[in-house]
RNA sequence: GCUGAUGUAGCUCAGCUGGUAGAGCAGCGCACUCGUAAUGCGCAGGUCGUCGGUUCGAGUCCGACCAUCAGCUCCA
């Protein structure tokens, strides 16, 4: 029987029913044949030798010729962690392997080694490595029923259990080499088609991984490495790693003096430097002037609320341990002392409700509701809008805090809206152009919108299903209008209702939530909020929570590793550096710095007696967008020697402006 | 919180098998006054993360704790 095989360039040719991927990649060319990594079947990515059944779209998988293929980084590196474990098992007898999977940017293989493996042993087992793909043995594919699978692997725990959640009847394995002779591993496949295609691979780290992702569970060894066609992407690859270290906002934080964590004040509590500072108070008079065109109004509530206030939200009792502990007054903590009673009972009667305190603040809202639920409040009010820098406290674990990216306190470019249910989408949409009137203007264009829903088997979320169903398809609705692609992630909402989310990189790939826009159907209820309809009855409003920066510490270390610390001259801590060459121009520099100041730009003057190029150096260094370079020739003409930072010598241009150019890009809010 | 690694001057790092610390840059001083990414000379700067232990003697060995880094888990 004759089966037709479709190529990319929509040729099509026929074939007998049963040939492989290496057949049709023989019967175009020998040098594809040569090439030939596996093949994609339908969009299904198979090893090169399996037969293929009936007619179908096919592509040929090869390393690529510039930019590395996706499908064979995924072949190379799946074969790549095969390689590893044996070579791991070999050096390491008694090792058990669980799970090992290509990852964006390598594989990791997850074991159960009886001894601990650490960087060092790296080299012993990259050399065994090696060996197995010298050996250049192919990936011999077999089947088994599901039966036979668990009877052969008997009493190993973890492939017994990637057996039962896999599907179908037919487990397949690959052996690396010749079945029942070599090495080989229970595995969904595709491979490339032996060891020796692997071009050039790296361990990378190890760190420690629950098995199955359960912290409950115990810990297994995870091995990262990354696999390339060849040595040189490869090369590339760790050279663009070791290039974005160097953007790390924890490195540029501190060149650059913009923040420090200080040891003596507390993991991840962030002290802003003056330097940073001033970004921040761009960023925050940014956006106030937006949320001013948007009709919010500012308020300012304080870090600490009764216990209460936390036990009418929900916060207190759901999330006590991501929290600072409550602060209890003198008199009550005298009075539990005299009573001698142990920690354990306060927490209890904290608990119940028997003994009161305050907690320092792990969101806005609950404030925010009160000034809401100060006034009588009319439909003709909603929807009322109330926006705050608002600092929460949140106790994260510490193995998580680091940088300004994931801290213990932080400052949310907070706002809450109460409308009426029919205000919800417009409201929705407000919050979502104000998120990318943001991003545009700061050149963000990297990001990932998600769209939150509640996990349908989780007993997590409070609230009326029905009002879920509402939000989530407001928030569904919302998310469509902005034209962006988003993916709907069950399980992702907040307790208390479906979110839109605002998802950016950092350096090293780690994700992280930015913006955020909740519909919350559940907090109004809690705090009994009302509002007086046209039909003079009450009626309940709804919240949105929106934060569009989420918070000043995560958004500013973003916004670093973004700009790589260089940022426009609009955010700049130093707008300009005025530079003389000689001390004889001094008196004139001055003049320029003071001309700056009073055109309200920020500036500073170099007075070293160092030449004229360190103090240039030292300006590029500092990432200050603009150079002003005084000579003789300047002194003479009151002008100015333009430089620009990463660009170089722009000329001479006059005093006035020069200065009204940097003036101007600073009220553009320019990106360059 | 878990696993592993790391912690020496403000920063980046050296310090072999235990014998009371060293460099470069930054800082300060002096000289130089120079045209677009490092002028020269000199000076100063360290309870070697903290506490405890082993030892005649600990930066170096052991333990606990603290912090940092990577990953896992978590993230209202």
């Amino acid at each position: 029987m004759n089966i037709t095989l479709t190529l990319p360039d929509g040729s099509q040719k026929q074939f007998e029913a049963g040939v492989t991927g290496r057949q049709v990649a023989e019967s175009i060319g020998a040098g594809l044949a040569r090439a030939a990594l596996g093949i994609k079947v339908d969009g299904e990515l198979r090893d090169l030798d399996r037969p293929i059944a009936a007619d179908a779209q096919v592509a040929i998988v090869t390393a690529g010729r510039d930019a590395p293929d996706a499908d064979a980084l995924y072949l190379l590196r799946h074969s790549c962690a095969h390689v590893m474990a044996e070579a791991i098992q070999r050096l390491y007898p008694g090792t058990k392997l669980a799970y090992g999977p290509p990852v964006e940017n390598g594989f990791y293989y997850d074991i159960d080694c009886p001894s601990a493996i650490t960087e060092e042993d790296f080299p012993r087992i990259e050399a065994e490595m090696e060996r197995i793909i010298g050996e250049d043995r192919p990936f011999t594919r077999y089947e088994m029923s599901r039966a036979e699978a668990e009877r052969k692997l008997a009493g190993d725990e973890y492939k017994l259990d990637n057996v039962a959640r896999a599907d179908g009847d037919v487990m397949s394995f690959y052996a690396t080499g010749e079945p029942g002779r070599d090495w080989e591993d229970l595995c969904r496949g595709p491979h490339v088609p032996s060891t020796g295609r692997i071009g050039a691979f790296k361990l990378l780290s190890v760190a420690g991984a629950y098995w199955r992702g359960d912290a409950s569970r115990q810990q297994l060894q995870r091995v990262y490495g990354t696999a390339f066609p060849d040595k040189k992407q490869l090369k590339a690859h760790l050279a663009a790693l070791e290039e974005a270290r160097k953007r790390d906002h924890r490195v540029l934080g501190r060149q650059l003096g913009l923040f420090h964590i200080d040891e003596a004040v507390g993991q991840g509590l962030v002290l802003w430097k003056p330097k940073g500072a001033v970004v921040r108070q761009e960023l925050q008079n940014f956006i106030s002037e937006e949320l001013r065109r948007q009709g919010y109004h500012q308020v300012f509530t304080p870090h600490i609320g009764k216990l209460g206030l936390y036990r009418t939200s929900g916060h207190f009792p759901y999330y006590r341990e991501s929290q600072y502990p409550p602060i209890i007054e003198h008199d009550e903590l005298a009075r539990l002392a005299d009573e001698g009673a142990t920690c354990a009972e306060l927490s209890n009667r904290m608990a119940a409700g028997t003994v009161d305190g305050y907690l320092l603040k792990p969101m806005n809202c609950p404030h925010h509701i009160r000034i809401f639920a100060s006034e009588h409040r009319s439909y003709r009010d909603l929807p009322i809008r109330l926006a705050e820098f608002g600092t929460v406290y949140r106790w994260e674990q510490s193995g998580e805090i680091g940088g300004m990216t994931r801290v213990r306190g932080f400052t949310q470019d907070d706002a809450h809206i109460f409308c009426t249910e029919d205000q919800v989408t417009a409201e929705l949409l407000g919050c979502l152009s104000l998120v990318r009137t943001v991003f545009q203007t700061l050149g963000m264009h990297d990001y990932r919108v998600r769209v939150g829903l509640r996990d349908p088997d989780s007993g997590k979320y409070v609230g009326a299903p029905e009002n879920w169903d509402k939000a989530e398809a407001a928030c569904r609705a919302a998310a469509r209008s902005l034209g962006v692609a988003f993916s709907e992630e069950p399980g992702e909402a907040a307790f208390y209702g479906p979110k839109i989310d605002f998802v950016v990189k950092d350096v090293i790939g780690r994700e992280w939530q930015l913006g955020t826009v909740q519909v919350d159907y559940n907090l109004p209820e809690r705090f009994a909020l009302e509002y007086i309809g046209a039909d003079n009855s009450a009626h309940r409003p709804v919240m949105i929570h929106r934060a569009p920066f989420g918070s000043m510490e995560r958004f500013v270390g973003v916004l670093i590793e973004h700009f790589a610390g260089a940022f426009p001259p609009w955010l700049a801590p130093v707008q300009a550096a005025v530079l003389a060459i000689t001390d004889a121009q001094l008196d004139y520099a001055r003049e320029v710095l003071e001309q700056l100041k009073e055109a309200g730009l920020r500036a500073e003057i170099d007075t070293s007696s160092e030449k004229i190029g360190k103090k240039i150096r030292a300006a590029e260094l500092a990432k200050i967008p603009f150079m002003f370079v005084l000579g003789a020739k300047e002194a003479e003409s009151r002008s100015v020697a333009l430089r620009r930072h990463g660009k170089g010598d722009e000329g001479v241009l006059g005093l006035a402006e020069a200065v009204a150019l940097l003036k101007a890009k600073v009220t553009e809010r320019a990106l360059a």
